[in-house]
DNA sequence: GAGCACAATATTGTATACAATTAATTTCAA
DNA sequence: TTGAAATTAATTGTATACAATATTGTGCTC
């Protein structure tokens, strides 16, 4: 079930690349790696018992997703998203999104619906403990999920790549007044899906995504991991 | 000019991989590297001078964008998109294309009018020289100004892989009796941008990637290059 | 003691050697 | 001659060794 991301668009060239790409994905998808963290080569070819040419490969395919940036000579860092990149990340997700909620509306069996609804209860369970960062994880997995009922498989890499990035886009500006919204939101899409109204579920996803950038604190101001010359020279 | 693809969405890591890459990738534009053709690793590392670490990552990088496949243990090969797929990319560039265009037309300055306005003069060049492969490069490229223009990072690099993908669909599936409908599509779009008419933008857009998906082939049919197995056993 | 040059260290970039897997060829038997 | 099995060849997958670069630490000079 930890799987379930990133199967699609991964270029399946080392099964053993492709392990530990999808370890890290899933620890920036957990925010258990924060945004600028250094993913030093010798380090995690030791933690992963495997040599630096898997652990390369594994941060190049990260760093295509623009998961982690990497500096010439410098080594990879988990990413940072700018203001910008975040309003361009959620702009994206709405042009893709909707679309691909009316289509898996359309085309939802029973079975997808079992799945998406076992997602949310998932959600809620974390929700209740308290383990924010699952909720989170989860929350994009269920968008993951229902593009694959889309069934679309060129815009689903999009929008995995997408929510990815929101992941790491959350951890930044994420502001938790505003922890609510999310409350019914799955649950009506899911509602729309199991009616088969596809038109229902393009609208809910639609408000559902200005609902998630609205919820984002993206104002400018000295982010905490800018460089030591600019966070402390005035 | 030539180096206009690719330097939206791909990492630095390393100059000469990119290089590689990039060379890979305006060769598979020009449709000299066809569909199917095999990329062997030595091959590829003594036309290029370099080891075949760099080759790899290069290959990485395009199996990443979908141009080539990498088969395990077998090697790569340039892609041959599915008809499913070809479906897929236009759906995918019906979606994204349109808002970048009324995005383009909003923010145009006169420069960007006219490096566009160079481009249709080069492209209607290479027609004139019956250079096919080249025109089909050309009109590529002015669509990822396009999109440049719109000044959207994120969604311009998923437009740059969809347009390569579509050199590689059209390779496959273009039937030359539709050859007209290009005429005049990109030069209504350059006037609409230079008018500042987002909305003209947009529509014209929109009825030139359907003009462009309709022109394919498309219908099911037992390509050439299937397994001999398949085309000779019933 | 401050500032700069130089050296030492650590980390990434690249090439190559070796291992593993797959495809092709040959050989042997029916 | 056909078929299959085994061996050989070729290609990719992985690890490691070496080279290049950036950072850090040290010592010298002013």
């Amino acid at each position: 079930m930890n799987a379930a991301f990133e199967k699609i668009g991964r270029n399946k060239t080392s099964p053993q690349a492709d392990s530990v790409a999808e370890s890290l994905t899933l620890a920036i998808h957990q925010h258990r790696l924060a945004p600028g963290t250094k993913l030093g080569e010798d380090e995690l070819a030791e933690i992963y018992g495997v040599s630096r040419t898997i652990i390369r490969a594994a941060i190049q395919s990260l760093a295509h997703h623009q998961l982690v940036e990497v500096k010439r000579n410098r080594g990879a860092f988990v990413a940072q998203p700018s203001i910008r990149e975040a309003h361009e990340v959620f702009e994206a997700r709405a042009l893709l999104e909707p679309p691909m909620a009316r289509r898996a509306a359309d085309r939802a069996t029973p079975q997808d619906i079992e799945l998406l609804n076992q997602h949310i209860q998932e959600e809620h369970a974390a929700l209740a403990l308290d383990d924010a960062g699952k909720a989170l994880y989860l929350s994009g997995l269920f968008h993951v999920e229902l593009t694959r009922i889309a069934n679309h498989a060129t815009i689903a890499s999009f929008v995995e790549a997408l929510i990815a990035r929101s992941s790491l886009i959350i951890a930044l500006y994420w502001r938790r007044e505003s922890a609510l919204c999310e409350k019914h939101a799955h649950h009506a899409l899911l509602d729309a899906l199991s009616r088969g109204d596809g038109q229902a579920a393009e609208e809910l996803m639609k408000s559902h995504l200005v609902d998630l950038h609205s919820a984002l604190d993206l104002r400018e101001r000295q982010k905490p991991s800018r460089s030591l010359k600019e966070a402390l020279s005035p």
